[in-house]
DNA sequence: TTGTAGGCGTTATCAA
DNA sequence: TTGATAACGCCTACAA
């Protein structure tokens, strides 16, 4: 075993409450002691157990997410960039970061939220993905448990949130299709239920309907923030018999498998058929051919994310508690090919 | 606060004894009480305290993965994948990842390891990026704490790794280069202190000496395992008057970097220049052009990898303790271009 | 089959 | 400035 704070006092012939209060930086110590203390403990190799601090001061220093995906990826690029931020940033708060994966709305889900939030293994949460009503907000709410997330469930609760306005932007994106001549344009989705489906197609549709476009139910379909759901529903709307001129894809992933798609049945993107996406994830941009779509700082919000939660946690104010951020559209050779 | 298992007991006019007992499945107690009590237990939201049973049970069920890196990026597709791996295996074992990220041989990360190792935050460790005397291994052979590692350090103890022959695999690319033609080969590597740069470099020489060609120091070049560190190393060997026709890189992050300086100053790489990198990263076969690699499954290695030390820290046997992996030479348009 | 009690290693309260 | 001592919540001999 470890050597432990006991056994550091003995050696000293003090006692573990004064040697615990030098450690800690308490100012009613001695200098002289405290120096003595700091150095014996340092040579005998004393690191303070974390599970009895733990105990003691009921709290964990560490923050955690749990990955919300049917099949556990953390090679997503968007969750891997997500993480990446949350890592980052909760390292420096003096936070670890614990990560796991479960299928939203399963048993391992709500068992994993157990584990960690009542059972103290965290001190606050992450979530993304939200859904439209998210029983992981009204639960973390419920239970007052800090925990912010990207995107807003419609759950009357206040917690801090970034946010960014799928519909508005996404209805970008089809003024930028319709600018370049598109009238039949199609819109692969994701689950009804998810927040960012319904903002996202919300915005398809005011895009249609802000240029008198009709809204045609054939060329919607539901797709499930894969490439392998992009490339299916991609295949099936360019098998139509008057298929649509352009794709948009509710997200960058569901967008690759559209590419891949539309390239190995012939079409030329760009040219003869126009896609974009919607996320701006790093490295997407080297895609055949890049891709358009609208670019959110999703390394940076995860930063922001851990900074609003670690403030939650130690109970200081937040200056805002709904911060909004602005992606850019990002217009590529997916939409204007040479 | 949550709910104790001391009020439980309170509730049922039950000892915390048999409480404990009965939610932990053992066989003395009364089918009936065990019965009532899990009922209880979970109507009253009872979730055992995690800090207090680790205390206790002196384990965490939790295990540790530090990313040795520079500057934390989580989002480098290699430790993405390699997370990717190790989040999904462990939960599969029912343990938690506690992922951080601290500069190799920084104070950052001899804290790291001593919070968690020695503070006992995690049960064991996965290490990668091993050099070739490894304080890291030395230290946790040493406390006699678990953990496995991808690659093997020099160092004499016994400990679980999973390991690629990265010589004999190295070799393999340059003959693949030297069948195409190529004569002068450049080799864009890595700090001399790592493993696989040692490992890949003398893989690179065999190569050379293999076919009768010279080795010109002038052709090798030190990168950083990121695609800017590929990308000036690549500019500089592309400068020179008598520049190679071939860039073998240590890893595809590196080669990644090559690809786009050499596009960038007017080469078609698969024509005039042969581009090859190792790893087999998940994606990569979509750069341009796609890139001629080693394709190791690195998701299936950071798997392999807790299952060893699951297995460790159970105190299981382990049938082999040097697992050895075979990769693939994977041929693409950056050595072949049409 | 159930209960009592000690201890895991800290931190924090209070007294000296 | 320092020291006894009581929690924190759980598990587990051992006793009943």
């Amino acid at each position: 075993m470890s050597v432990t704070i006991r056994e550091v006092a003995k050696k000293l012939n003090l006692s573990i409450t004064t040697v615990s209060r030098a450690l800690d930086g308490y100012d009613d110590v001695a200098e002289e002691t405290r120096q003595l203390i700091i150095l014996t403990a340092h040579e005998m190799g004393y690191v303070p157990n974390q599970a009895a601090r733990q105990l003691r001061r009921q709290r964990s220093d560490v923050i955690g997410y749990i990955l919300p995906a049917e099949t556990p990826r953390f090679s997503d690029p968007f969750f891997a960039e997500f993480t990446a931020g949350l890592g980052d940033e909760a390292s420096a708060h003096g936070f670890d970061l614990l990560v796991s994966t479960a299928p939203p709305g399963s048993q391992v889900e709500q068992q994993a939220y157990e584990r960690w939030v009542h059972a103290r293994k965290v001190d606050g949460m992450v979530l993304n993905r939200i859904h439209l009503r998210d029983w992981r907000v009204q639960y973390l709410a419920q239970a007052q448990f800090p925990f912010v997330t990207l995107e807003r469930s419609l759950d009357p609760y206040e917690y801090p949130s970034v946010e960014v306005n799928g519909r508005y932007w996404f209805k970008m994106l089809v003024d930028h299709l319709v600018s370049l001549g598109h009238q039949r344009i199609a819109y692969i989705g994701a689950a009804p239920e998810l927040k960012i489906q319904t903002d996202r197609f919300d915005g398809y549709r005011d895009g249609l309907q802000g240029h008198g476009l009709a809204f045609d139910t054939g060329l919607v379909i539901e797709g499930d923030l894969t490439s392998e759901g992009g490339y299916r529903a991609a295949e099936r709307l360019l098998s139509i018999p008057d298929p649509p001129t352009a794709i948009a894809c509710v997200d960058d992933m569901t967008a690759i498998g559209a590419l891949h798609a539309a390239r190995e049945m012939g079409w030329t993107v760009g040219l003869d058929l126009a896609v974009v996406g919607f996320d701006g994830i790093e490295g997407f941009e080297h895609t055949q051919p890049p891709l358009t779509t609208i670019n959110q700082p999703v390394y940076q919000i995860a930063r922001r994310l851990v900074q609003m939660l670690a403030a939650r946690i130690s109970g200081e104010p937040l200056e805002e508690i709904r911060v909004q951020i602005e992606p850019l559209l990002e217009i590529r050779q997916s939409t204007v090919g040479t």
